[in-house]
Formats: C-alpha cells, structure tokens, sequence
RNA sequence: GGAGGGGUUCCCGAGUGGCUAAAGGGAGCAGACUGUAAAUCUGCCGGCUAUCGCCUUCGGUGGUUCGAAUCCACCCCCCUCCA
C-alpha cells in the first residue's frame, strides 16, 4: 500500500494538484516535500499536530520532509482564512517562537542525517530586493486571478492591507526556492493553503518549467463541522507548560462520541483494521476508543511515560484505582490552609480564575472536598481536615485537583 | 485628500442622558439526565465583598451635566464610495 493510499484511508486527502501523477510518483519514487509552519504562537497546537502526522506517514514511506519554520513570512501574515489582520509581531518574538517549534518538532521526525530537513524562510525572505523580487516572481501573478481565490475573496469584505496581499507570493517564492535548493517537489498543507500552495507549484512550473504538486490535508474538524482542539483555556497545546499531559489526556478521553473513529485515524498510527473496530463500538462501549485515542495522542506528544502518569491518574480519578500520584496537584503548607477560607485557596489550585467566580461555583452546587458537596461559601478548613496530608477537591463532575499539605 | 458609516463586556451584537455591569445569541462553567459522550432543560457568566455595598469597563484624551456607553471638542483606528 503506497502512503497515497495510507493518507487516503486515514481521511487526510483534501485536495491534490495531480491526482494520477502523484499517486504514482509517492508510490514509486522517493520524493522530497515539504510543510510550513508559520511560527505566530509559543507553542504548536494539534493543527500543527496534523501536519506532523502526514509527515511522519510520507517519512515513514522513504519520503524526505522539510519543515519550513516561517521566520520570513511570519513577518507578513497570512491572511488565509483570517477575517481580520494580525497583530504584526516583531522579529524576537518570532525568532523565540520558531526555536520553539524547531524543538517540538524534534520528536516527530527522524532528523538523522538529512532524513528530515529544518529549514527557515527568514534566510531567503528577509534580504530580498523589492525591485529584483517584484521583476522575477511579480510578475507571474495576476492580481486578477488572485483576487477570485477563496482566501482574498472573504478578506474583500473586511478590507485586505497590502502587506498581507503579498503573502501569497512569498510563500510560492518559499516553494520555488525549495525546489532549487533541495529538490522538494511537494508542498503539502492543511485545507486553507490551497490556494497559497497551488501558487508555489505554478511558479515552479513556470519559472523552472519543471512539475511540482501540492496537496492538502483536512483541517482536524468535530464531526458539525466546528474546530477541534479548543478549550477553556484556547488552544490544546503541544507545550506541557501551557496544556498539561493530564488536561491534553482528558481533553481526548472526552471527545464526542461521532469524532473518535476519525481521531483515531488521523492522531495515531493504529492500524485502520483497529481503527475501525474501536469506531464502531456502541453505546457506553466505546469508551474503550476513547481512552485509546486519548493514550496513544498523548504518548505521541509526550511520551509514553507521561501519557501512563495521565492514564493512571484518570483510572484513580474515575476508575476507582487510588494511587493519586499523578492527579493534579497543589503543595500547600499547614499554616497556608488552616483556618482560610476554602474559597480563598481555591484560585491557587488553578480550579478557579477568582475568589468570586469559586463563590459562584459553591453557590451552584459545583465544589466537593472528597465526596462532600460544599454548600458554605464561607467554609473554613480546620485542622482535621488536614490531618490526612491530603484534600481532594472536585470541580463539577470531573475536573479534580488533590492539594497535598506539606508539614 | 473628500463624502458617508463604524469602534460596546471572550466573540457576534442591542443600547442615543439616570430604571445600564449594560438586551439577545454564541462560547464557557455548574446543576439534572448520562457513558468522564451527545442532545435537552435549569442556574451562573467584569472584580472585590455580608445578595441589595464598593470599584473598574463601552477606541483615546479633555469637556458639558447633579448624573454620560449615550451630548460636545480634538485625536487614533476600521469599513464603503470618490480621487
């Protein structure tokens, strides 16, 4: 089974320049290609996640990926599905954040010698000559035809600077580059790039009178059509500072019932047969999936030694098992809790933003210690409760935090 | 540069002198029901507090007024049309 047809059964394909042609080329040729990840963010997120995924099946064929960090574009903006311009960001910023993602990146791909390229557009983009740039590649592009592209079409509404309107030629320029320097055929991206990769693959066509191809993945959706991997606190975080093992565990453990077949397909690499068995579980059953995908995204990103701490500590918070080891947790001293108000402790815990929105949530009925609802907003921990070297509190249903008292 | 229309709480969006911490919707949190799911119904949803108390908020600054998100002046930003 060539990786076409792998990336085809997991439902990745979106789009592809030259269905025919690229089929064959993945299936008898080793290619070079590559992704861009515009580094706007500390931190990737599952999207990128995605992104990575496709890689590591295209590297696992023999393939040799590219990661283009964007230290070059970054510096423009893409205004490809944005209804308002960014925030421009300066070059520290952007600079800090690709050695970010440069990191992360590191554990997805196999980098060892040359197996996988790490390449930043800030080396080609940011020396360029205005004039020089705007008679070699300008001129290729019919503003014309780019204006009935998808990703200007929706901007025409909200108005489009002329800065981001560039976009689009540095990223075809980032491709012709590419090609030139290390032979990369293949821009691949997520369903918004499209246009900006069909671009790139004209102007190699046309400046280099060679092929190139583009494809595009399906952006990570729930099954109505909304995107995945928001929270409460915004994005699902590939960082463990900014999105806990154990919240990235959960978020998974929790996805909708519709989305886990999908999920699976797309963030892990269990074989399909599986996938598809644990897709088709029925009622309560399917619990089981979730705590696969849920076990097998974390071990992905953050190896298999946390994802066990994160599974342990779901099995001890809902499965009954009480090693509480790796629940959440708060160190306090005696002198920090005894006597204080539950409610003035519980904005350190991180289960609550502030003093009034815990009064709120004990005056709905929301807060337990251990398995005692707490019904006075004004409750006070004595020294008896302490005395265990432990508290449980419980937010809601589910969203536990163990504060561990320190003598 | 000219003419017109805008900038409201996380997002969308109502609000044209006191009854406005500001309608409605979305998102989010909690309760019931469940399977740590979805749908549904209910409550909460700026901060601090003893619920009716105080503080901060409606692009910015300065005014008018007993009192302004609402009126005036200047400034900044965005959109549409014209150049």
């Amino acid at each position: 089974m060539s990786v076409y047809e792998v990336l085809e059964e997991r439902g990745f394909i979106q789009q592809v320049t030259h269905d025919e042609e690229v089929r064959e080329l993945l299936a008898k040729e080793k290619i070079t290609f590559y992704i861009g990840f515009d580094p706007t963010a500390d931190s990737l997120h599952v999207g990128h996640f995605l992104g990575m995924m496709v890689m590591a099946h295209m590297q696992r064929a023999g393939h040799r990926p590219i990661c283009l960090i964007g230290g070059g574009t970054t510096m423009v903006g893409d205004p490809s599905g944005k209804t308002d311009m960014r925030r421009m960001m300066t070059r520290e910023e952007i600079d800090a954040n690709g050695e970010r993602f440069k990191k992360q990146m590191q554990r997805f791909l196999d980098f060892a010698e040359d197996r996988a390229l790490m390449l930043n557009n800030a080396d080609w983009l940011l020396d360029l000559n205005y004039v020089e740039f705007l008679r070699e590649i300008g001129v290729h592009f019919s503003v014309n035809r780019m204006l009935t592209a998808e990703c200007y079409r929706n901007r025409m509404e909200k108005g489009l600077t002329f800065l981001e309107f560039n976009y689009m030629l540095m990223q075809a320029y980032d491709f012709l580059e590419l090609n030139r320097r290390t032979g990369c055929v293949m821009q691949l991206g997520g369903a918004d790039q499209w246009s900006n990769i069909l671009a790139g693959a004209d102007l190699i066509r046309r400046k280099e009178s060679k092929p190139a191809y583009g494809l595009t993945f399906t952006l990570l959706t729930t099954s109505d059509g909304r995107k995945m991997g928001k929270t409460e606190k915004g994005a699902l975080w590939l960082d463990p500072e900014k999105t806990p093992p154990y919240d990235f565990y959960q978020y998974w453990r929790n996805i909708d019932d519709a989305d886990v077949a999908n999920c699976l397909a797309l963030l892990t690499f269990l074989p399909m047969d599986e996938v598809r068995r644990l897709g088709a579980l029925a009622g309560s059953e399917i619990n089981t999936a979730k705590k696969t995908l849920a076990y097998e995204v974390t071990k992905l990103i953050h190896g298999e030694q946390e994802a066990d701490k994160a599974r342990q500590a779901a099995e001890a918070l809902f499965g009954g098992s009480d090693d509480l080891d790796n629940v959440p947790t708060t160190v306090f001293t005696p002198a920090d809790i005894v006597g204080k108000r539950i409610i003035d402790i519980l904005p350190a815990t991180g289960l609550v933003a502030s003093v009034g929105e815990g009064r709120r949530l004990i005056a709905g009925g929301g807060l337990y210690i251990g398995d005692d609802k707490v019904d006075d907003q004004n409750c006070v921990i004595g020294e008896a409760a302490v005395s265990g070297g432990s508290l449980m509190l419980r937010k809601g249903k589910k969203t536990y935090h163990r504060l561990v008292i320190e003598k």
